[in-house]
DNA sequence: GCGAGATCTTGACCGGTTCAAGATAACGGG
DNA sequence: CCCGTTATCTTGAACCGGTCAAGATCTCGC
């Protein structure tokens, strides 16, 4: 977790006002890997009392649209962030409990970006989620209630 | 699209009861692959006016849970579904208009089920979408200016 | 220090999805 | 073929993450 004086440059950088409610989100961020909203606000809060939840929203976008945090939300589930931007990494997500990880991408570059048939389109990223499920969850215990995957409800068995 | 006797069968099979509702949705999937819950209602309807809403969410849950149908959900969209299943395909998504079409796996086989590190986890399903701008909206619309809309997607003219 | 404009607070609102209770109808056994 | 059981459907409303809007406040360049 960065110091303030760091996060704050990471703000001007980007071309961002350097504000405590940002401040706040951006170390909440980097303190909290994936986690969601919810938690973030949290998070925030216990730095900045006193934050609205629509301040957290609007700096989230902000801080994603700048590129200093990333959005990542696997179907079913809500929006989380991260702060680990840049490299070409990807999430490994369990299905029971939500839990994610980062991995690498499995052959080193980014071999992903080249689809077979491109249809005409475009392409600027190939994002993999890997489904699985958790040690925890496979040693049995149903919920882990970890203070970062503290998710507000589970994705209920969609598919085993 | 197959008969309804078909149709009616694959429910059988999957151990389902066969209704109205069941065989009008799952003709609609059949129909409009990628089409979102809303459309699929109306689809539906086409077909067996009068079907409620719940009931088109709950059949779609009850297809998906089965196999028959697979729910895909691109962050920043809804909820959308297609009938091809089973085999190891992938979805292109439109940033601008969210269109989303098919791709085979590039490497041919199932490469990317392999993560560089598992972190204990039993991994299932790779899943990839490729992000990037679709032939349409690369020719006709005028993007309203720099700002793209990674990340906070905006199906459509929400922006300033 | 000052002013313009970005950003935050407050509070209402929205749309997709789900919950709940009762009516209906599919399927297996008699 | 009819009946009872029970999954499924209808109706109607709640829920929740997220957004919109108006006005107050604060940042930063000058």
């Amino acid at each position: 977790m960065p110091a303030h004086t760091e996060v704050a440059r990471a703000l001007r950088d980007a071309g961002l006002r350097v504000t405590q409610p940002r401040l706040a989100v951006l170390a909440a961020v980097h303190d909290h890997p994936h986690s969601d909203t919810e938690g973030l606000i949290v998070a925030a809060r216990a730095e900045l009392a006193g934050v609205s939840h629509q301040a957290v929203y609007d700096v989230l976008r902000a801080l994603t649209d700048a590129g200093l945090v990333r959005r990542i939300q696997p179907p079913g589930s809500i929006a989380r962030y991260e702060a680990r931007v840049g490299d070409n990494h990807h999430h490994l997500v369990c299905r029971h409990c939500a839990s994610i990880v980062d991995v690498d991408c499995a052959v080193g570059e980014r071999p992903c970006l080249t689809a077979s048939d491109d249809h005409g389109y475009v392409i600027d990223e190939a994002e993999v989620v890997y489904w699985g499920t958790c040690p925890a969850c496979l040693a049995g215990s149903p919920p882990p209630s970890s203070s970062d995957t503290r998710s507000t409800h589970h994705p209920e068995g969609s598919e085993p």
